[in-house]
DNA sequence: AGAACTTACGATGTACGTAACGATT
DNA sequence: AATCGTTACGTACATCGTAAGTTCT
C-alpha cells in the first residue's frame, strides 16, 4: 500500500509555481531531476488523475483536473506547516523567526516603536525585516518566507491574502524653505505649477496622488520618483522640485531644512493594512506583534479574519 | 531528512479516537501495535513535542502542546481526503457511492422522492442509507462514514458540523377510528388524558413534545417510546395509545384504518436540516443529492456554508 | 497474571541519485 | 546542439511485522 506523501505534494506545488520546468523544481528542493518526475507521476497515479499537460514530455500547463486539486494541494502544504508552527510555540516557546515585509516606508517611519516595544516584550525572537514592493510582499507571504506584511490596501486584491486596517494617514507637501508654495493656500492646480517629486507607482498612496490630479483635470510634472521619502527628500532639498510625501514621513526636528504643509485636504486618505496569509496559523509572538503594531488587532480578531472569512473556499467551483 | 508522513498522522488521530489504546488502533488501521507505537514517537520527535501524556508505559491523555496540535492533524487528514474526493470527480465522473446518514422518519418519508431523482439523474453512483439517531448521524460525519448527513437540528450541536435547514414541519396526533380524542378541539390537556406512544429522546421533535406539555404543566402518561412512526402507529393500532409523530408520517391511504388530527397548534414547529462535516468537500454528485432533497441549497450555498463561516478556526486560542 | 507499551531484529520494499536514453526546440 | 523529461538500475535506507522484554494494574 503506496500513499500520498509531502514529498510529491511539494514537488506538484514547485512545479506549478516555476512554471512547469522540473530541472528548476529539482534545484529549488535540493533534490534531482528523476525524482521530481517520479513524485508528479506518483501523485498522479495515487489520484488517478493527469495534474499536468505533456506536450511530448515537457510539461506545458495544468489540465481542468490538475486546476481542481492544486488547490487542495496548497491547503494541504500550508496546513503542514500549520502544524509545525503550533508545535513550535510549545517546543521553543517564545523563541523563533518572525519575517516581516514592508514596504519602505513602514519600515523607516511607521514600525519603529512597535519593534522596539516587541523586542522589548520578546527578546528571543529574532526580527527579519524585508522590504519590497506591495506586490512583493504579497509574494512573500504567499510562498510563506513572510509572516506578515505591511504596507497600503493593494495587499487586498489578493484573495489569499487577509488586510487588516490598521491606521488612517494623509500626504504633505514637502518644499525648500523660500518656496513660493509655502506662502497662502495650497491648491492642487498651484502645486501642478511646479516640478513635482513623489512615490513610485504602487508605493504608499501614489494612487491617491495621481488619482487626485487626474480628477481636477490637471497634469503635474512628476520629474523624479522614487520607492521612499528619504530619497524624495534629498531631491527636493536639491531644489529639484516639491516633494509630496506621507505626512508620517515629515520630522519637524530631524527635517528643519525643509518645510511641511498638511495636503490631507488634496488627496484621499490611505490606509494602512496588516496582512496574513489566508488560513495560514502563526506564531504567537506573530500575533503580539501585529497587536503591538496596530492594537486593535487582536489574535482572535486576526484569526478570525484569516480563518476564510468571504466566500473563499479553496475550490471555486 | 525525514518527513512527516500521513501514516504518522493518521495514527495519532486514531489514538485520540479510540481513548489512547494503541492495540486497538493497530486493529482500526490494520498493523501491528509496535508499528503504531513508533509511529506516534516519530511524529512527536519530528515536531520536537509530546503529543500524548504517558502514565509509565501507557498513554492516558493529550497534552496541552496535543490538545493545541491535534486540530491541525485532524485538518491535515480531512484534507488529504478532499484532495482525493477532488481528483475521483474526475477519474470516475459521475460514479461512486454516496453515504447518507438519516433518522428513520427522514429515510421513511422525506427521502424516497430525492432519493428516486437523485437515481435518476445519477444511476452510476452507489447510494448507501444509513440509520441512526441524530448523534450517531453527527459521529459519522465527523468520522467520514457518512458524506451526507438528515435530522433535525440537533445536528447543529457539534461545531465540526454545518447544518443547513431544509424544511419546517409539524405534529399530528394519531389514534385508531371512535378515539373520544378524535371529537372536540385538540388540546394539550384533552392530550395528556390519554396514554402517549410518541418517538424517543432525541428523535424527531422529541423534545418540541415534551417541552410543549412541561409548559403547560402537564405530564402525560407516555407509555411507550419508538424510533420511528411506524412502530409508533402499530401500538397506536392495537389501542395501547394515541400516538404523536411527524404530520409527513401520516398517510390518509395508507393509514386508514387510523385517524389523524392536526397539532400543529400543540407543539412547536420543526426544522430538518443536512447536515455537512465542516471544511469537507463532497463529491459533485453529493451537492446535487442536497440540491435534489433542498432546492434552495445549491452547491455555491452549501460550500459557502461550509468553507469555516462562524468563528471557528481549528486552533480555538 | 494479564494487559499494554517498548525494544530488538530481520526481511521486504521503497526512495533517491547516477547514468543513459529520447524527444523537443 | 542544447534543453528537458523519462527510463533503467543499484545502493541505501525506511518500514513493518514478529518476538522478546518491561512496566503497570
Amino acid at each position: 500500500m503506496r500513499a500520498m506523501n509531502f514529498q510529491q505534494l511539494r514537488s506538484v506545488r514547485e512545479a506549478q509555481r516555476r512554471g512547469f520546468n522540473l530541472t528548476e523544481v529539482a534545484n529549488a528542493l535540493h533534490t534531482s531531476q528523476p525524482g521530481i518526475s517520479r513524485q508528479i507521476r506518483e501523485l498522479e497515479d495515487e489520484l488517478g488523475v493527469e495534474i499536468f499537460v505533456r506536450a511530448g514530455k515537457r510539461l506545458t500547463g495544468l489540465t481542468p483536473a490538475g486546476a481542481r486539486v492544486l488547490p487542495w494541494v496548497e491547503r494541504l502544504l500550508l496546513d503542514a506547516d500549520n502544524l509545525q508552527r503550533a508545535s513550535e510555540d510549545f517546543r521553543v516557546g517564545d523563541a523563533g523567526v518572525l519575517s516581516i515585509a514592508a514596504t519602505h516606508s513602514q519600515a523607516r517611519y511607521a514600525m519603529p516603536t512597535a519593534v522596539r516595544d516587541f523586542r522589548a516584550q520578546h527578546p528571543k525572537v529574532q526580527l527579519q525585516l524585508h522590504q519590497g514592493s506591495p506586490a512583493q510582499i504579497a509574494q512573500m507571504l504567499l510562498n510563506g518566507s513572510a509572516d506578515v506584511g505591511i504596507a497600503s490596501l493593494a495587499l487586498a486584491d489578493e484573495p489569499e491574502i487577509v488586510a487588516l486596517p490598521c491606521y488612517r494617514w494623509t500626504h504633505s507637501v514637502i518644499a525648500p524653505p523660500g518656496h513660493p508654495l509655502l506662502d497662502g493656500e495650497l491648491t492642487l492646480a498651484r502645486l501642478a505649477e511646479h516640478p513635482v517629486i513623489t512615490y513610485d507607482n504602487g508605493y504608499t498612496g501614489r494612487d491617491s496622488i495621481d488619482h487626485a490630479f487626474a480628477k481636477a483635470g490637471l497634469q503635474p510634472t512628476v520629474v523624479l520618483t522614487a520607492m521612499d521619502a528619504d530619497v524624495i527628500k534629498t531631491y527636493v532639498e536639491l531644489g529639484l522640485g516639491v516633494g509630496i510625501i506621507a505626512a508620517i514621513a515629515y520630522d519637524e526636528t530631524r527635517d528643519a531644512h525643509l518645510h511641511a504643509i498638511d495636503a490631507r485636504h488634496l488627496f484621499a486618505v490611505n490606509t494602512t493594512s496588516v496582512g496574513v496569509r489566508r488560513g495560514a496559523l502563526l506564531r504567537a509572538f506573530a500575533y503580539d506583534f501585529i497587536t503591538v503594531f496596530a492594537p486593535h488587532l487582536a489574535r482572535d480578531a486576526v484569526q478570525q479574519a484569516q480563518a476564510t472569512p468571504s466566500g473563499t473556499p479553496p475550490v471555486p467551483l
